[in-house]
DNA sequence: TCTTGTGAAGTACTTCACAGCC
DNA sequence: GGCTGTGAAGTACTTCACAAGA
């Protein structure tokens, strides 16, 4: 990718106006400042430093700025951020205005757990849909959601849904993402280990559980010195 | 970090070694090539190309040659990767031989989702304890392991296990993460959306579920025109 | 004096391109 | 002819350092 308007910063630097490209790895970090600022907001306090956000989320306050020139003037020199305002901003920049509708695929152990987990909730995501395709399932309710036949992702279409969450088995996982692709869903959390393909339109973010955890005795394991090649 | 080693490098040169700090990125990757490999090596293929494994798990061929030139000459030029041999030298770079011993804290519905979870076998992890504060919970059996109380923690000392997943609240996560480490783990996997702090030594990793969600919307939300700025 | 916002420098990782081996 | 291994080039992100605002 390209941050591109080379020849034309002049134009833009003259009408006070320049052009961004949001590194992904910022896009990435907003959703944490954002749920500190929603916890921060009730206690009191109205201003938060740039130092302050970075120690409650583990990053450095250099870090925190620059994240946020990508966007405007957020805060105040000598004083902070405006907890209330920023918040809101960050909303904004992430689209996290108003409720968000999910639906789930997937309704075993992991995908039950999700159906009630509670974190969600805090950035406007509420789970509407969840759908199965194992006959004891369908039907039953869970969480206040009555548990659907898989067949039916297509009557997904048209009704506003754009995110889904895929925690199926892998050998459904590919099938499942383009019934929910073919409904019209244009962003999905898949937990199955597994190469999901979707179009380009479509964000797919994976979170694989087993090879996170595969990372860490190469860490922790004594004798890990500098590798020898010959 | 530093690549260092510049003003020795004719010496390694000269005696054929050369020292290399492998990137984060690529450690991070070995687990999912090493899982296809399992994966196809039930398939009676002998070899696998870079070009072929990079389809399969949805990489560059370039990057997955590069990843393992830090490790050493694992392929044959013409023909590939002899597969049960490269599966062996990255089960030996991530320690992942024999059955590595991991405890759970949180039985909540994540915790018992990650209980049940059958990718873990696959790397070779056993889940051999789990603990939770719950009186309800404690003394329960679940997937054959008695839930013990988080008190008893501090027994896990001198057992060998070095590795621990949370999956509590985000108000406990931090207390539990220092009896972890007090109880001589050295590798956490955390699913509280809390920035846990841990001693150098121990290595962290984090998965925060619903913050990866959050980042969907503004990737998948039309409208997202590029930053405008004043 | 404190804290922001940001060019510039530094670092880490990815991609290229091709020599060398099978 | 096909495929690996790897310096070199390119890109993306992080960190620094400091001018300017409150």
């Amino acid at each position: 990718m390209n941050s591109g308007f080379s020849n034309c910063d002049y134009e833009y630097k003259k009408i006070k106006m320049r052009y961004h490209k949001i590194p992904d790895e910022t896009v990435r970090r907003l959703p944490v400042y954002f749920r500190a600022l929603r916890l921060s907001s009730g206690q009191g306090w109205e201003s938060i430093s740039s130092k302050a956000l970075a120690d409650f989320v583990g990053v450095h306050p250099w870090q925190i700025r620059k994240d946020f020139s990508y966007f405007g003037d957020f805060g105040i020199p000598g004083v902070g951020y405006n907890i209330a305002k920023l918040k809101k901003q960050i909303g904004g920049i992430l689209k996290l205005t108003g409720e968000n509708k999910v639906v789930l695929v997937g309704v075993g152990n992991l995908g039950s757990a999700l159906l009630a987990y509670p974190g969600f909730g805090l950035y406007g995501f509420k789970i509407v849909e969840a759908f199965d395709n194992d006959r004891e399932k369908i039907g039953r309710k869970l969480n206040d959601i009555v548990i659907k036949d898989v067949c039916e992702i297509a009557t997904l279409r048209n009704r506003g849904i754009q995110l889904a969450i895929i925690a199926v088995p892998l050998e459904a996982a590919q099938s499942v993402a383009e019934a929910l692709v073919a409904a019209g869903v244009k962003g999905i959390l898949n937990f199955s280990p597994y190469n999901i393909v979707v179009p380009n339109k479509v964000k797919l973010i994976n979170i694989d559980i087993a090879t996170e955890l595969a990372q860490l005795p190469y860490y922790t394991q004594s004798g890990r010195v500098e590798t020898q090649k010959q």
